[in-house]
DNA sequence: CGACAAGCCTGGTAGC
DNA sequence: TGCTACCAGGCTTGTC
């Protein structure tokens, strides 16, 4: 379940391993992932470069190849990266989907057990992201409380879908959006236009922190404060801050966990 | 075996 | 009437 946060953990891996490799060859395991490019094209733009830095934008990851090209890549519900060295260092791993090869032996491996990511190519991030339609990123400094009330004006349908909605705001998906309503006491099944400016500006502030902290751990559930209602988001979880069963119910077709003690409907 | 989880795209439709 | 925003359904596969 990459978002924003799990995305920024893998941006502060891929920095930390596998800029500045010479990459001797690409290979990818199932084309299904690819978008818009073939693996031969993948395999020849990359041939040779190096990756020399990232940039994250919502939950997209775009590698800059010394080639000129950016590599995009989207991690759906079950994509992640890891390093390896040697031989041997994906055979390992049925769901290595797409490897670069370094000269140095070294790999870079994305996986994505259920192939619902995406891996592309661009020329132009910004042109990537206005083409693919999608809002400010959460963190955007600019993307303050007023700007998030324009954002949310004139929407009618429930708030949950509407923060999940890639083309109003970036980074934020289904658990991230259950954690946030969690904090500000809303009940998943508030709609847009029952809050007023002040409740706007609440949960502009509150997404910016909950993002930032869970993004300083990689979105690695067991590092995250103990208040929080993320790690104990299921049939047997409770509630942090008053001990309730948590609770479910579907909004959009995705489920929703709350606490229906400390999240009461308006 | 069928239901379910997740992100996101598609297409039908509800609502202004 | 016409457009947009909304939402259900499908994709995918491992797990229960």
């Amino acid at each position: 379940m990459p978002e924003l946060p799990d995305v920024a953990g893998f941006k502060s891996y891929l920095d930390a391993n596998a800029l500045h490799q010479r990459i001797e060859r690409t290979s990818v395991a199932d084309g299904r992932i690819l978008e818009e490019v073939t693996g031969a094209k993948l395999a020849r733009e990359l041939k040779d470069a190096s990756l020399e830095k990232t940039r994250r934008h919502g939950k997209f990851l775009f590698a800059a190849a010394s080639s000129g090209t950016w590599l995009v890549l989207h991690f759906g519900m079950t994509g992640s990266l890891r390093c390896g060295r040697g031989r041997g260092a994906e055979a390992d791993d049925d769901h290595a989907v797409l490897v670069l090869h370094f000269r140095n032996d070294g790999r870079l491996i994305y996986r994505c057990r259920r192939l619902l990511g995406r891996v592309s190519l661009t020329t132009d991030v910004g042109r990537f992201i206005a083409a693919h339609g999608l809002g400010p990123d959460a963190l955007d400094r600019e993307l303050k409380p007023d700007r998030l009330a324009a954002l949310l004006a004139g929407r009618r349908g429930a708030l949950k879908s509407t923060l999940m909605n890639q083309s109003i705001v970036a980074g934020l998906g289904n658990v991230y959006t259950d954690e946030l309503l969690f904090q500000c006491r809303l009940h998943p099944a508030t709609h847009v236009d029952e809050l007023d400016a002040e409740e706007i500006e609440h949960l502009c502030k509150v997404m910016k922190r909950m993002l930032r902290t869970a993004a300083r751990h990689g979105g690695d559930l067991g590092q995250l404060p103990r208040s929080w209602m993320l790690p104990r988001r299921d049939d047997q979880g409770d509630c942090p801050r008053c001990g309730s069963d948590l609770e479910s119910l579907k909004i959009s077709g995705r489920t929703a966990w709350y606490c229906p003690r400390c999240q009461k409907r308006p």
